[in-house]
DNA sequence: TCGTACCAATGAAACGATTCAAATATTCGC
DNA sequence: GCGAATATTTGAATCGTTTCATTGGTACGA
């Protein structure tokens, strides 16, 4: 095989100028029932498949949207990308898909690529604070929407999801079983997602008379992390122990079950009610099924191409921040003391 | 902003000819250190980015690969994708990932769509048995390579994990350590690797005497398939539970360990061993740390694009199946007895 | 001073698709 | 059968790079 099929050869091999093969491609209906039979006839004897470089070329821009997620083994990014691919779709696009795995210089080499690519626009959850690299985009005029991360609306649109109202919501849920001496459980309090959703579990705590909210720091947001704690929680008494538990992850919560579980001394949810936050897989096959705060990452995705498509059409940019509210998902693990 | 700026832009901003500011970017050596400079001025203040897409036009072809899994989320694949990534940034290409979700439709999508964008080859981990499609692409001349997937090596290069030899690992590390009665949860056996590493296992019990090794058919296999396996073996009497299990994957392990650990009736290892496969991140979290089966997916992911660049550079395509095998990992759940 | 190397810089041609004004064909009413 | 209106087809120009034959300069030895 020398190299593959140009329109020119079609054109050729069917006899008709280039233009006609064009419009058979593009405008169906400009072309009469006889020729474009022909052609499509040609197109398939020679195997001939459209070089999207050149058509991109000319026309100026690309058909797809980059997409540079922090981890795409992260469930929640699964989720986001597989939404925001399908909603692509919708609109005729596809998407590039970059993983920056939290890393400054991978995010930069992708934004470059993309760049190159003249992706229609950008979709982001950028690595650490915005870098002047996202300005610079903005400033080329490259429509750029935040994911997972609130935007100063005068520079970008966004879609992100309310960690405050997620920790009120699990808080406001313990609470709502009869619970009155909570625990909130995670680390370290310098990741926003963290002390967003502890402040919102606070501010439910508040309101609730009587109601205590102890804090439980974690040496990060892993199982071996909730299992620590839980073993800590353990070697109380039974009197000293919280009554509902609120753990700022899944992760977190299985391990604190798991501690819990395994001493039999106390039972989930009759001694401790416990609640998580992501709504991971695992939440429901825990040996205690687990109730958690599931984000709407679909609604996200989808509502970021959505902005993208908006500030590609329109010619003056407004920028839109969108804040989804989470949702609280009920199991075993919360059942009425 | 208008539009970006082009190279001609640049040519013209820095006084030069168009062929001066390409050399600039692409034989620096050739231009001398005064000219050099002016231009790199004169793309800095423009701020001008390479198109793509003309750059390849020229070419003739991409400096991408394409990359379509059947699942992002799953661990396996995430991993392999990261390492294929890696490798091909070495050679200065980039991936284009797409994610079939097991759905012959999508793949099919994303097979055009790469096709269009003229990547360099195609990794792939098909859906289903290999397509049509796949022998099209072959006849085209497009390098391709089976992920996960041995491959008849007069059509394909291939890359995959022998199941066999995990299943076999599994087994005789349950032999070594002294189980004899060994039980096999998985299913259904229509999924390959299930039949595989039950064969595996059978090949290693087979070689030692007295031991035997009963199969318990699970419903899928997810932790939730594992525990009803597990509630089943509970039931029975202390003298018909097996001394040592081996689970097709993790989370079926996971399943097992539950039912059995809630109970408090049998320990683990001490009467029962426990083994998975996968390695998920969770084994190592399980409350009885999971023994497991590791797969190289970082030689995986690798392997596929040296053996895609490979073929590509090579006149006369010659294809290989390349076979690992897998790992051993020990942690306490298969302690010694 | 001249000829010979060598080094830099030039700019037209090419890649393959789309666009669009112009040319040509067809249909329709009468 | 004719002219007008409409439908179809044509092909040159264009997008932004890279390539490469050619030109223009400079240095050096004789």
């Amino acid at each position: 095989m020398n190299r593959t099929a140009s329109i020119k050869d079609v054109a050729n091999h069917a006899s008709v100028a280039v233009g006609t093969v064009s419009n058979v491609l593009n405008y169906p209906d400009r072309v009469s029932q006889r020729t474009k039979e022909r052609v499509l006839k040609a197109i398939d004897e020679l195997g001939f498949v459209r070089n999207d470089a050149a058509r991109q070329l000319r026309a100026g821009h690309s058909r797809t949207v980059g997409l540079i997620v922090l981890d795409v083994g992260n469930p929640f990014f699964t989720s986001v990308v597989r939404a925001a691919e399908d909603a692509a779709g919708l609109h005729g696009s596809a998407v590039l898909l970059g993983d920056s795995g939290h890393d400054a210089g991978r995010e930069a080499n992708y934004i470059d690529l993309f760049q190159e690519q003249r992706v229609q626009g950008l979709l982001i959850s950028p690595v650490g604070d915005v870098t002047e690299r996202l300005d610079l985009l903005r400033e080329r005029g490259v429509p750029t929407v935040l994911v997972d991360r609130l935007a100063d609306e005068s520079k970008f649109s966004s879609v992100s999801v309310d960690d405050d109202a997620g920790g009120y919501l699990a808080a406001r849920h313990l609470l709502d079983t009869g619970r009155r001496r909570l625990a909130f459980v995670g680390g370290p309090t310098s990741i926003r997602q963290v002390s967003d959703r502890l402040q919102g579990a606070q501010r439910a705590v508040k309101e609730e008379a009587g109601a205590t909210l102890e804090v439980l720091a974690s040496e990060g947001m892993t199982v071996l992390a909730g299992r620590s704690v839980g073993n800590m929680l353990v070697e109380r008494g039974r009197d000293e122990l919280p009554d509902g538990i609120f753990c700022a992850n899944d992760l977190l919560a299985l391990g604190v079950m798991q501690s819990l579980t395994m001493t039999h001394t106390f039972r989930i949810p009759e001694d401790v009610a416990l609640i998580g936050y992501d709504d991971i897989d695992f939440a429901v096959s825990a040996v205690v099924p687990l109730s958690s705060i599931r984000q709407p990452t679909e609604a996200l995705g989808r509502t970021a191409i959505e902005l993208l498509t908006e500030e590609v059409e329109s010619q003056n940019p407004v920028h839109r921040a969108v804040v989804f509210t989470p949702e609280l998902v009920v199991r075993q693990s919360t059942g009425k003391a």
